[in-house]
DNA sequence: GGATGTGAATGCATTCACAGCA
DNA sequence: TGCTGTGAATGCATTCACATCC
């Protein structure tokens, strides 16, 4: 497997590079030095196999009978992830959701920096909001083209969401990020995932009513939302 | 496909229904009566194929020559889901996050009930929150069975998340829905599901670093967070 | 011995294509 | 004609199993 060439990666390694990375970090806190593919599996209920193939579709980074060295790994997987540089974000919609991911910590720490609010409601517009101004969506392309931004997250009532989504790609936005229960159409070209809650809740709400099998104990990781969607 | 025998659906079908659970309701409100699994496809961006395999792995909705009658589906759907009846729900964290959660609306909306707030802090115990006053986990178990309590939502700092699980499983929670950023170990007869906002980040950062492939228009759905993980 | 990387084999999910019904 | 439901065919992802290297 060519690590130039990534364009017949299976989209299930992708996401779950991002689950490896971020048990890699904790192991790192650990002071762990090397991990096999093996361990790492299983601290995500993965098999072992399928870690090293997963990581073989990018390039070689293992020692044989030694396993991977932490430090690393950690970084290829964020240089291929693209993480290892900082992105610029800005979010639409200032609401409950809004305010809750302007204060979230350990976003930095992953490589994303959030650098503008965004809202629809002119009466939101010019206020504070922690450490931003809200700012109008009419300043939308000079805030972006200014902090050089590529990804958004949209917060914002569902009959709203595709009016901005379009905004956002027409002023150059190339990633979303959409909280909103509702389909955003976007052009192919540009990266969307989606989360929402109460399809969360509905996937708790079968997987319940549905008897469970074997009782054994089960490592489990991270979850990403993927589906265009 | 018997539909008395869930046992061997897909998965991904599963993640599915949500979504077409979601846009039938978008459908029911713009006043459509039928809808044929090509049209409900397209609007997620999926093939009719698709559409009526994963309704078929649950019975037969449809009517040849017509399509499906949406209020039908609709009450099939959340009867297959488990959502026609309300499930009341629990939240442990009243952080920025948790705050955010406790104030969403369209939960009711979808069958999910917020009964009670809990919160590691002493400090917080006791506290308004919005319509809710904060409890202390050691009055888990008896909340739990006071309000018939199957489902949690986990939104507290990531060393904690494990230790909260924990309990809340012990508590006789079956599902969870994990907002903190760490692989969280349950039985495997408990249901997990999780959120990790910087994970949902990085695809974003991977695919608009990758060029994109065609530039036509495409639907795009909601996202599900799968994975026990 | 202990571990990776990887073709080959298996298993799952999606798509095709069509019989059958309204 | 229009559309569903479904076996069969395809395609994709995971797992196996082993040659290879430290």
């Amino acid at each position: 497997m060519d690590p130039t060439k990534p364009e017949s990666v299976p989209n299930p390694a992708v996401r779950r590079l991002s689950l490896y990375l971020r048990q890699l970090e904790v192991f790192a806190r650990k002071g762990r030095r090397t991990i096999s593919s093996k361990q790492l599996g299983q601290s995500l209920n993965l098999t072992d196999a399928q870690v090293r193939k997963d990581l073989a579709y990018f390039g070689q980074f293992g020692h044989p009978g030694i396993g991977y060295r932490v430090d690393d790994l950690i970084a290829q997987v964020r240089r291929i992830l693209g993480t290892d540089k900082i992105w610029n974000v800005l979010l639409v919609g200032a609401g409950n959701l809004g305010r809750a991911l302007m204060s979230y910590k350990g976003f930095d720490a992953k490589g994303f920096r959030l650098v503008a609010i965004f809202d629809n409601d002119p009466s939101k517009v010019g206020k504070r909001q922690g450490p931003f101004v809200v700012e109008s969506l009419n300043d939308l392309r000079s805030v972006i083209d200014q902090h050089a931004i590529r990804l958004a997250m949209i917060a914002v009532p569902a009959d709203a969401a595709q009016e901005i989504a379009d905004k956002l790609v027409e002023a150059g936005i190339r990633g979303l990020l959409n909280f909103a229960p509702i389909s955003l159409n976007v052009p192919a070209d540009v990266a969307l995932n989606a989360v929402d809650l109460a399809v969360q809740m509905e996937q708790l709400s079968f997987l319940v009513n549905v008897p469970a099998s074997q009782p054994e104990r089960t490592g489990a990781g991270g979850v990403i939302g993927d589906h265009r969607g």
